[in-house]
DNA sequence: CCAAAATTGGACCTGCAAGTCCAAAACCCG
DNA sequence: CGGGTTTTGGACTTGCAGGTCCAATTTTGG
């Protein structure tokens, strides 16, 4: 079934989804049509049907999944390895640097808005990556816990999952604003507020 | 030019703005056709593009600009009035009691995620509204600060930002997950965060 | 080298939703 | 009341984008 997938068809089709994803986060989501990929990666709409039987819908899906991967491995090795503070401000440094070069242009906008309504599938890739990462901030702040840099009084969990909202309204706000003011402030306050924890304890 | 509007007209316009905002609420903007909004509010299509003579576009702008009014509206008397604790925790206590009954179906959402894209006139839209959510929470933070209730040393602005941010992912957040944790958790840490600091002053 | 299967190209179909048009009805004001 | 204007209804046009189909070509495995 799957397998039947020769090397230069698996190549075909992972051109395609990278290409796509390249076109939607350039021009978004509902102004990219089938035949703008087509054009982007080189390849016919037989190919496009050919490794998504369900059009447009399956191909979006297998384009979040690639972007909701990508939003992560962006923030590597950093964000597995929050155990000191110097990690934790060349996390917060890739971060503003990614966003700030990537602009308006964003994956996830176009995931959540758009693909969301659309493919029930989508909704789940978004939980998915949303978990992942406030897991990962969580870990992060037990580990400074476990080391004394963080108070042990506080709540890993409440607090990652308040910084995982403050980032995504930060990018939230990039892509009205233009500007990564919101995002640097929530970082730097929440970090600050962290740290100043410490000696507290 | 404007004016050529009789009392029964503005009706008419008013209950098409009406109408396809709640449209768009329970169903996302591009899953509403004009040809829904018609059958919700009771009109032709020779109204629709009679009021609005750039057709779907200009709609939309027009219901832009009524659902973000109605954002700040919501949070009145409190959002102007963050003069005194209680006041913030009523303010507290009605964003998370609105966005929770609220649910998926999140004005917001639409705006940016796909108007923005299409009509350049909703990005302003949505920076003002930003701007204005965000200038009113610097200035609670103000208020405070002058009653000694948070410490001077608080950066009004910056804090405004994080939490206008935290507020906005706290949403976004909701919109895939369904549960209104992460709003909760920012503006919980945040205002306790708040609170701590006037002792230290 | 051959048959079966995967890959590719592109013409064609189809449905739909935005937008156009105009004539009928209601309305306003002197 | 009456002429001009606004309001309303709805049939019609149009363009387009997703999806279908199939025949040609390449690749694979034995």
């Amino acid at each position: 079934m799957t397998r039947a997938l020769t090397r230069k068809g698996a190549a075909t089709r992972a051109r395609i989804v990278v290409g796509a994803a390249a076109e939607i986060r350039e021009r978004g989501v509902d102004e990219v049509r089938l035949e703008d990929v087509m054009a982007h990666t080189g390849t016919s709409k037989g190919q496009l049907f050919h490794y998504f039987p369900d059009g447009k819908e399956e191909l979006l899906l297998a384009v979040a999944q690639h972007e909701a991967d990508q939003v992560l491995l962006d923030q590597e090795p950093m964000l597995s390895n929050l155990t000191t503070w110097p990690t934790w401000l060349a996390w917060r440094d890739r971060l503003i640097e990614r966003y700030r070069a990537q602009g308006v242009k964003c994956p996830l906008n176009g995931l959540l808005g758009q693909t969301g309504r659309r493919a029930p599938g989508a909704q789940a890739i978004v939980v998915g990556l949303m978990w992942r990462w406030q897991t990962a901030i969580a870990e992060g702040v037990r580990r400074m816990q476990s080391t004394g840099d963080i108070a042990p009084d506080i709540d890993a969990d409440r607090t990652a999952a308040a910084l995982l909202a403050g980032i995504q309204g930060g990018v939230l706000l990039l892509l009205s604003t233009g500007r990564t003011d919101h995002l640097e402030a929530v970082l730097d306050l929440t970090i600050d507020s962290l740290r100043a924890g410490a000696r507290t304890a």
